[in-house]
DNA sequence: CGACTTTGACCGGCGC
DNA sequence: GCGCCGGTCAAAGTCG
């Protein structure tokens, strides 16, 4: 990501198995409605934002993924949604049931 | 009543 | 060896 920058380069970390998919939204909201349902589990500052990092999970037992919200310094209404992991259920379930719309399946 | 949100504190890993 | 940063969990409170 842009904050590779720094002063080095930022060790790969091997240990993230799960694919991560970083997002960049203009919105006014933290959290947009993407059909699963996140709830929040931690808030951390971070030097790079100058502002609070927001981090989700998704509410669902089967489902471990994560979700990390972050807002951008220098655009406000910018946030960075990243999600971490794969949803192994259905968005908004019984809606397009048996459908695996998992675009996300790319990786 | 159930579910979700918020804040603080704790722990692990890495750097120097 | 110690300090710092990032990340996660727990408890309590509130809202629908």
């Amino acid at each position: 990501m842009a904050a590779a920058g720094e002063k080095g380069k930022m060790k790969i970390r091997r240990k993230m198995r799960e694919p991560r998919f970083c997002f960049q939204t203009r919105s006014e909201v933290d959290v947009l409605d993407d059909g699963y349902k996140w709830r929040k589990y931690g808030q951390k500052v971070v030097k790079n934002s100058l502002h609070p990092r927001s981090y989700f999970r998704c509410t669902h037992s089967n489902c471990r993924v994560k979700k990390r919200v972050e807002r951008l310094s220098t655009d406000c209404r910018m946030v960075i949604t990243t999600y971490e992991g794969r949803h192994t259920h259905s968005p908004c379930d019984d809606n397009s049931s048996g459908e695996h719309t998992n675009c996300f399946s790319s990786f």
